[in-house]
DNA sequence: AGTACCACCTGACGGC
DNA sequence: TGCCGTCAGGTGGTAC
């Protein structure tokens, strides 16, 4: 599920419940998401207290109070349940903080193509992992600047996160087709005008989501994603909405509002 | 150096 | 019903 505007859900979520609480317990499993020891997270955790969040692209850094940051990232299957009774606790756990008022922070992943890791510093560890400026805040001449150099296709050039961080296979799906661009159109072909446009988009589409809780069946209904299957018909144009691979992904595009170069 | 592709996990769904 | 293949909103390593 998540990308940029479910991470940003998630932080709300996390804001909402797992701030300022002392840290009672810290439950491991001994699954690949780690990227610390189970013994390192419990050292860092245990006793300690969570100050504020942020994100960048799809991460999510949750700051212990005067010790770093725990980081978290969620694959395609990762989300977090806060809860008390044991009736309430999620499947397929793989971090469990316990808080000493009696609520538990649980961190799921059924997949476990997520990461669970401790940093010091955020500008660091963006830079060692290869995170590239967050897609809601980089600038728009830094965006020009970034997708004109680019020699790959529009589509997997977004969705590279050492590029910009934080669009996925739906958003930017979303993002072409109000864009009017073909997903498989080369960077080098599109004109500045073109970018700004993406640019422009991206924003839109982005603070959309993110104020309909990054809810595809929330979104307006001339968006693709509640349309987002072979066959449909395209929202604006009644034109076709085709499914192709682009990178290894399902595309969906609109074959009339989308034209190749 | 920059891009492309597959392996990594597990479950859901559709076809035979 | 049951088995099998395919697919899923991500990414790291590796091969061009």
């Amino acid at each position: 599920m998540p990308e940029l505007p479910d991470v940003e859900i998630f932080k709300k979520y996390f804001d909402a419940t797992s701030l300022h609480q002392n840290i009672r317990e810290i439950k491991t499993t001994g699954s690949r998401v780690y990227k610390s020891s189970s013994k390192t997270l419990k050292n860092s955790l245990e006793g300690h207290s969570f100050d504020h969040t942020s994100r960048v692209g799809k991460y999510l850094f949750a700051q212990i109070k005067s010790n770093g940051f725990l980081v978290l990232h969620f694959g395609m299957t990762g989300e977090m349940k806060y809860f008390k009774k044991e009736e309430e606790k999620p499947d397929y756990i793989q971090l469990l903080v316990s808080f000493t008022n009696g609520y538990y922070l649980a961190y799921v992943n059924k997949r476990k193509l997520g990461k669970i890791d401790l940093a010091e510093c955020i500008d660091d560890f963006c830079k060692n992992n290869n995170i590239g400026p967050d897609a809601g805040s980089v600038p728009g001449d830094t965006f020009i600047e970034i997708f004109s150099k680019s020699r790959a296709m529009i589509k997997s050039s977004l969705m590279d996160q050492s590029q910009i961080s934080g669009l996925g296979n739906i958003y930017t799906d979303e993002i072409l087709y109000q864009s009017q661009i073909h997903p498989e159109t080369g960077c080098g072909d599109l004109g500045e005008d073109e970018l700004n446009r993406i640019y422009t988009v991206m924003h839109r589409v982005l603070d959309t989501a993110i104020r309909n809780d990054a809810d595809p069946a929330k979104l307006p209904q001339d968006y693709l994603l509640p349309n987002r299957a072979e066959g449909n018909k395209c929202p604006k144009c009644k034109g076709k909405i085709k499914k192709i691979r682009v990178g290894g992904r399902s595309t969906y595009y609109c074959e009339s509002c989308q034209k190749k170069h």
